[in-house]
DNA sequence: GAATAAATCCCCCATTAAGGGGGAGCCCCG
DNA sequence: CGGGGCTCCCCCTTAATGGGGGATTTATTC
């Protein structure tokens, strides 16, 4: 034997993307679709008995959203992971599956061959994301290359935002309480701010932290 | 014609790697080895005479790492886009080649049909991971399901992190001074911190927050 | 060579925030 | 009925913050 039969639900309330999925899966040996359902709703009632190794899951159900579902699924069925495949790609909407659990999101242009490809990484203990999705999640980690703070300047803010004072900073970096003070005047007046919450805030939103 | 030719510079300082890359790209329609190096510092030099639209980068090259050589290939080539492979999958180096701006990161046991495609999903203007990458890059958006913090906690310290005082906090979320000054005794003592550095700290080493 | 930015340090000042102590009421769930 | 969670109240001292005004030195750039 090759290896262990991978069960899979898919919840999607198109019934033609549905039963599409459904077929290509179906006739992949080693791959076996034990339910389709239309709603979250009805996939959270049923899954326990399903018991899935892998559930494919839309984030435009109506109802209950997929991105709602993530926890629920994740909470019934701990060991079980979730690949979203749906045509949202919107940044807030895919950060906001990663964090809730799931294990790969692909944009609905993927092809039949990247489908069963990620469901594949996936079973072998990794994760998949499609390019588009990659991208913004990489960039998410990135900087802004024209950040007006100098290297201090942004190193002492990074340090603020891990909640750490005045003294701690000029302790760490061996300099003075007021080099420190005098750095953090400066990046206000840059930043155009007069707090360190809010200061915080505006690097974040412009990535210079 | 299908497609311009994508320009790609190899940098491995191991001889088999480098021309087995070299052979295999090389015979591919649409893509074109304009040059390899073995060593970063070499690479740098030469770069712009060779205006490459990817880079191939191994990270554990001689003299000046590949980590290293990546802000300062994207400063000399702002659009060349680069791609990581290498054998080195520390979720440290695999995060300071993504922030540095890398496009990509495949680990070596990466075929020579997913080093294409990766090729071909960077140049079509997105990213790519393998499957391993992405499950280290995954889990660092999750969070640890079994948070000692009770929800209100957790919002709190989260409002903390931001470098929001007791004040703005209380009044964000309609509840008095005291109380937000209760939960955050509460949060301290289930830490076992005695102040707000060391809270986010311990939070986030343990993806409470 | 002058101008500029960056990094360092030095005063002044008043206000606010933080951390620790103790206590208490209410609600819900098991 | 007990415990966790959420809410609020009082006491107290110390630490931290933000704004104002400087100065010096070292690089780098024009």
């Amino acid at each position: 034997m090759e290896e262990a039969n991978v069960r899979i639900v898919i919840v999607e309330d198109d019934k033609v993307i549905r039963e599409g999925y459904r077929f290509l899966i179906g006739e992949k040996q080693g791959y076996q679709v034990i339910n389709t359902y239309s709603t979250a709703e009805q996939a959270i009632k049923k899954l326990s008995e399903d018991n899935p190794d892998l559930v494919m899951l839309d984030v435009g159900l109506p109802g209950m959203s997929g991105i709602e579902a993530i926890p629920k699924i994740k909470s019934l069925l701990p060991h079980t992971l979730i690949l979203i495949c749906t045509v949202h790609d919107s940044e807030d909407i895919i950060f906001r599956a990663l964090t809730n659990g799931a294990s790969g999101y692909l944009t609905k242009n993927s092809s039949a061959v990247k489908i069963m490809e990620s469901i594949r990484e996936i079973m072998q203990g990794g994760a998949s994301m499609s390019a588009n999705v990659a991208q913004l999640v990489i960039r998410s980690f990135q900087r802004n290359s024209h950040s007006p703070l100098s290297r201090r300047e942004t190193q002492i803010l990074e340090e603020i935002a891990k909640g750490k004072n005045r003294r701690v900073i000029a302790d760490e970096l061996f300099i003075d309480n007021e080099t420190v003070k005098s750095h953090i005047k400066n990046i206000y007046a840059k930043l155009n701010v007069h707090s360190k919450a809010d200061a915080i805030r505006t690097a974040k939103e412009n990535k210079l932290i």
